[in-house]
DNA sequence: ATGTCCCCCGCTGGGGGA
């Protein structure tokens, strides 16, 4: 079973991208982030007839917006955090089937935070406070549980092109790095690194600067199992390709099988 | 400081967010 993530940066604009890049990667479940199309233009029918005939998206306007599709279908589907009041579209979960039993999948787009002292990383700190609270009660409900997404988060030194250059800016602050560590302290583990990787494995990279072509990257899209999961991990990779693509989303997709 | 891309508003360019 395949499970991926991907930031497309507005589905209206990588909708082709999504079409393309599933007919060559046919996964089970695809969990997108960065939507910024409202409900009513959720492009279904291109998306069916891709063979992810079960869809549950969760969008707004202009910003945000995640959506889970899948082949099989998706029951209990949760939109945002449960007890965590916000005006943004950020977080989709959902249960779907698989070969070795259900697997509860929470999709998040996490808050950016612009700069640490400013309003939006205040905001960002305490959306993860939400955050954490709500996984440890999924965590109590469904034992088989994969938290996945754009976490705006690199949660290493080894997870920055330049962690020296870059210390204490965004992504990289001891703040959201510590609310990684508490997502892992929930029991779960980050699945890309229960294996050997490349080195300068990121997800990410600014489109200005030729920041692709200088792999001057982030990886911050991550998928984290809980600890029955784990076992049953059989890979995570980052697929490049579609960065090379003509008009790419910033993001790469990053996929888990299980 | 900037680069780039995407959205909106609403009009051919500017502003916000990332």
């Amino acid at each position: 079973m395949k499970i991926t993530t991907w930031n497309v940066n507005s589905l209206t604009a990588r909708l082709q991208h999504v079409l393309d890049w599933t007919a060559a990667n046919p996964v089970d479940v695809l969990c997108l982030q960065e939507l910024k199309m409202t409900d009513d233009k959720f492009p279904f029918e291109a998306l069916h007839a891709a063979g992810y005939e079960h869809c549950a998206m969760f969008g707004q306007k202009t910003y945000n917006g995640v959506a889970i599709l899948s082949r099989q279908p998706l029951r209990d589907v949760v939109k945002n955090i449960v007890g965590f009041e916000d005006e943004h579209s950020r977080v989709i979960a959902a249960t779907v089937d698989g070969p070795a039993g259900e697997v509860r999948v929470v999709n998040g787009y996490f808050v950016n935070g612009q700069e640490p002292g400013s309003e939006k990383f205040a905001y960002k700190m305490n959306w993860l406070r939400g955050l954490n609270g709500y996984l440890r009660d999924e965590l109590g409900k469904h034992e088989r549980l994969v938290l996945l997404g754009d976490f705006n988060i690199a949660p290493e030194d080894r997870d920055s092109y330049d962690p020296v250059g870059l210390k204490d800016t965004i992504h990289h602050t001891v703040q959201e790095r510590e609310h990684f560590r508490q997502l892992i302290e929930l029991g779960l583990a980050d699945s890309f690194r229960m294996f050997d990787q490349p080195e300068k494995s990121f997800s990410w990279w600014d489109y200005r600067m030729l920041g692709y072509q200088k792999n001057r990257g982030l990886r911050i899209d991550h998928i984290l199992v809980s600890g029955k999961l784990k076992p049953e991990v059989k890979g995570c990779t980052i697929d490049r390709v579609p960065r090379k693509w003509e008009k790419p989303s910033d993001h790469a997709p990053v996929t888990l099988e299980i």
